[in-house]
DNA sequence: TTAAACTTTCAAAAATAAATGAAAGTATTT
DNA sequence: AAATACTTTCATTTATTTTTGAAAGTTTAA
């Protein structure tokens, strides 16, 4: 396979699995190219690789810099601006599990502490099941919280180290 | 709060977080209703709680079937069917583990694996970067795919116990 | 066999999410 | 201060996903 080819496909794969786990395919996409270039971007050139409009580069662009994704820089006598992906596959591990658990899991398990308060009649089937599957479940969340907050704290070696001979 | 309140709010909930990953929102919002339901449901309980089409329902149940997340059951004398969904929630999250890895992460280790044979001049920085990117995603791949499978062949001790004491 | 009870399908409609692009905004240079 | 170079916004359009519901299919019972 060319180069240009796989490149291509590298873009099409990782924009296929960001949009199966809820993330934008632009924006995905976005961040394959950026990944693997070696050299910072301009928005004219995301937007004549994947063929986009102005409009959608600059929207997707702030969201990958929103993620931590994506840094902007300026090049010394250049009004342009240029934008580069972290390319460290640990650091973007960390950083969506990050972003994820700030947007997603920690308002989640806020709604999930408030349902367990819930009160009623211990005869009430009802009443008992709603009870143990939601404390079940606020568990679950806080052992997965727990875990997460370990991974972004740890250290690079920690993925490569730790769990992976736990895990062996 | 009541606990018909409380139920609304837990279906509302769920199915929130399911479509923020890409789950149906429908879908995870029956499923929610199942797991809080003691009693197994018929497709017109759920029709009727979620005010869902009677299509709709029956596909997103054969989904849930398919997601080895709820089951039929019969009930003597009766014609119709019943769907009760498993509530241990380590199952569950088990469960949801070893789909998505058979549906999402295996074949996109496949197509990393494929694209990480490209061959090219390692003068090109375009071919360097790639091949860098490439390879080390695959790497942190692989790393998800082996934790995931122990955590798919775990007794329910397991997240409770070592990796709940490695990580206090 | 045929009617009744129930389940499944799928083309069309509705709802939702994403993309466009022209206009407005901002900063820099002449 | 006006032209230039570039970025951002957002109402509208387009694409994608989800839902509907009536018709077809299936199973059981009379």
């Amino acid at each position: 396979m060319e180069l240009a080819e796989a490149r291509l496909k590298f873009i099409e794969t990782w924009g296929k699995l960001g949009s199966e786990w809820g993330i934008n395919r632009t924006m995905a996409q976005v961040h394959a190219l950026l990944l693997i270039s070696p050299e910072a971007l301009t928005t004219e050139d995301v937007m004549g690789t994947l063929s986009i409009s102005r409009g959608n580069a600059n929207m997707t662009l702030r969201d990958l810099i929103n993620w931590g994704l994506v840094e902007k820089q300026h090049k010394a006598g250049e009004r342009k601006e240029y934008f580069f992906a972290d390319k460290d596959a640990w650091n973007i591990a960390r950083q969506v599990a990050r972003e994820r658990k700030k947007r997603e899991l920690d308002p989640m398990m806020k709604v999930l502490s408030e349902l367990s308060q819930v009160r009623g009649d211990d005869k009430d089937a009802n009443y008992k099941t709603f009870k143990t599957s939601v404390t079940d479940i606020s568990k679950l969340a806080a052992n997965v919280n727990k875990t997460l907050d370990t991974m972004i704290k740890a250290e690079e070696n920690w993925f490569w180290g730790s769990i992976f001979k736990l895990f062996k």
